[in-house]
DNA sequence: GGTAGTATTTGTAGTAACTACAGAATCAAG
DNA sequence: CTTGATTCTGTAGTTACTACAAATACTACC
């Protein structure tokens, strides 16, 4: 009998998570529970690991995991009408957008103290000072 | 006898760090560890407040609690020389830029797909199929 | 069939920077 | 002296993993 279900490690090589993220997405219930070996080795077929794939590229995106939560039950409902997908999307996008704004702040902060620093010896230096205000 | 010194909900107040997040900070050693009154109640210093600006201060430009204790280091052993001080601070700034553009490249991604999908009733979604890649 | 070496198993603990309690004690005002 | 606000300690939860240890299973070769 064919079997081409793969071992974890396969897996693991082939969608770049490790075994351990693997596993902690199933405990997170982010993948269903494979089937075992007589010996307890799980084995994934092809469509765990879509799925999986599909979880990889939505943490790369930087959904969260209560959103791709919420992505896969709209996927499992077959509920995949595109209104409840691109809101979810969108509200991630803000998210993105803001974390931006903000770390563009700091940038320009820092950029603007590490300018103002010599850099040298010099045991008054403006950045500690600044950052006392 | 006069006594200037502050409790923790007043320093809370001040300083616009919550009450847990000041303990939290003397916990990790962050702060000094403040003299008590009669019954157990913290009791801060003018110093003291000005040190848990400088932690709250450099935490809002994204420092971690590890950066900042090595700058907090320099401060206490009068090493601030600004050489230290700047590399640190140039460090963090690459780390910003990093996250930044880590955020970009989701940004982009995800502005197109949302732009792709109509988000009306329709079954197929771009933004889910996109996922599977 | 035996054995060596690799792969996988479970379970637990650690990471960063807090936040959120519970239950007890203390403080300040009247 | 009582009431209500504040503070105390200690523990557990958050997010998305990572890092073990000790035991077991699998695979390849002789």
């Amino acid at each position: 009998m064919s079997d081409n279900r793969l071992t974890i490690g396969k897996v693991a090589e082939r969608t770049h998570c490790s075994i351990e993220t693997i596993r902690f997405y199933e405990k997170e219930a982010l993948l269903p529970t494979p089937d075992r070996t007589a010996g307890g080795h799980r084995l994934y077929t092809t469509e765990m690991i879509e799925r999986l794939v599909f979880v990889r590229r939505s943490r790369e995106l930087g959904f969260s995991m209560a959103e791709i939560r919420e992505l896969l039950s709209l996927v499992d409902g077959k509920q995949v009408s595109c209104v409840r997908v691109k809101r979810i999307a969108e509200e991630h996008l803000d998210d993105v957008r803001e974390k931006m704004a903000d770390l563009e702040k700091m940038e320009k902060v820092l950029d603007q103290l590490s300018s103002q620093c010599p850099g040298d010896d010099n045991p008054r230096c403006p950045i500690i000072e600044a950052l006392h205000t």
